[in-house]
DNA sequence: AGTTCATTATTGCTTAATTATATATCATAT
DNA sequence: ATATGATATATAATTAAGCAATAATGAACT
């Protein structure tokens, strides 16, 4: 794993920890190493250090104290819907029982988030999920990224829901996604998503109906989950 | 609004700031002052200015660069999901189509979860959400504070789940909760939840039917959410 | 054995100086 | 006039060094 350098050394310093933390380099409730050693360690200055330190804080993976030092945090507290969080998790224990639990989770939202899409998406709105879906189609000829086409349609369904916190989970949907598709399409044998089941979702959502639009993405998710879930046993 | 001072001055300064930029003190897309006028502003040193900038950011309400200064990021960016940007959202700006918003999600993911925990829950769970059921019951006769007693029963069942992304909502949930119940509960005019009610999705989770679990709580939430609506109008 | 007190490790906080980096300004050349 | 490039400037980034506050540990004293 090389790190590439960042913004900045605060930036590159909290990536290195974080990802350290979440790869298990340091026991949970144990301790880092105080920021003196860890000045020396990674060869940068105490503020950085405790820059670096408070951002990770924020984020919810340690605690730092006088005299007791830094500690990790148990992994129930690790603020899983930050971005960052969540992509030193996937990049360092990518499992597939995480990938399921995901996957449970969009079935909870995206569907819901579909049915408020068919009431309240704005012709903008509908415009982008029918420019993601056209994406996909352009995919399907080698003509875009599969990927980021896919990502792109369930995305903008989560903004067409007109509600602040499904538009928020649209980083940490895409974030998971980018993993998660490429593994099911692998195990799937299928280098792209099947765009006419797509299209039933645009459509559904476009007649309005809440009801066929939850059903929709459920379908599809459902899917996605069944096919996880035969490779766990 | 009475700013209790916080575990340390970092903690101090970044409450205050968030909860400013969230009040809109600090116009969007706009600067905050500089880092230097901050310190004069606050009356504490740049080091304290710049570990509070970096916690805010690392919760995604700003970003800081040389020149450009310290920005206020677009809503859609602030992080929701940490429960101190929630908190200090609900305790400025606790508009009633939030909580709309926040029951939207609710519908979401609380009868998946309970679903899972139909299937997945272990006995110490179970006993967990008794536990909750009996407060409520206690809290009906003055024996409990029924507000927490909610909490702690809707909260059990996403700990039931045995989903790391759901467990990790748990803090979500009560923070919003801690708001949205007190309200929901004022303009029904009762002073606490239905037990019963509570009672029958408790069953439906023991009996190990996840249909039938999930429904049971969708009752519960649609009832809300169509409360809150009836009151939007 | 328990309580108090000193010791000590570690973070908390301040100050001050230097460096890096964007942005804006202005001069120059086309 | 309009790009182009050099220069100035504001701001955060980084380092350094020291003192203060805090809490855990162990020692001393009932």
């Amino acid at each position: 794993m090389k790190t590439q350098p960042r913004q900045n050394l605060t930036h590159q310093l909290t990536h290195d920890l974080g990802f350290a933390i979440v790869r298990g380099v340091y026991p949970v409730s144990e301790g880092l190493p105080s920021e003196a050693d860890l000045c020396i360690k990674y060869n940068v200055s105490r503020s950085a250090t405790r820059e670096a330190v408070k951002m990770l804080s924020a984020k919810g993976l340690i605690s730092s104290r006088p005299k007791q030092g830094i500690r990790v945090l148990p992994e129930s507290s690790w603020n899983m819907f930050d971005t960052d969080v969540l992509r030193w998790i996937l990049s360092s224990k990518p499992s597939l029982s995480l990938l399921k639990e995901f996957t449970q989770v969009r079935v909870a939202l995206e569907p819901q988030a579909a049915a408020l899409a068919a009431v309240s998406a704005t012709p903008e709105q509908l415009a982008e999920i029918d420019n993601a879906l056209a994406r996909m189609a352009d995919a399907d000829e080698g003509l875009d990224d599969p990927l980021e086409a896919d990502i792109a349609f369930h995305t903008s369904i989560l903004v067409a829901s007109n509600n602040r916190f499904f538009v928020q989970l649209t980083e940490f949907i895409s974030t998971a996604l980018r993993v998660s598709i490429r593994y099911t399409n692998h195990i799937k044998g299928v280098p792209g998503a099947d765009v006419n089941k797509h299209a039933d979702i645009l459509d559904t959502i476009k007649s309005g109906n809440p009801e066929r639009a939850k059903k929709a993405v459920e379908t599809i998710l459902e899917e996605a989950l069944e096919l996880i879930e035969s490779k766990l046993d």
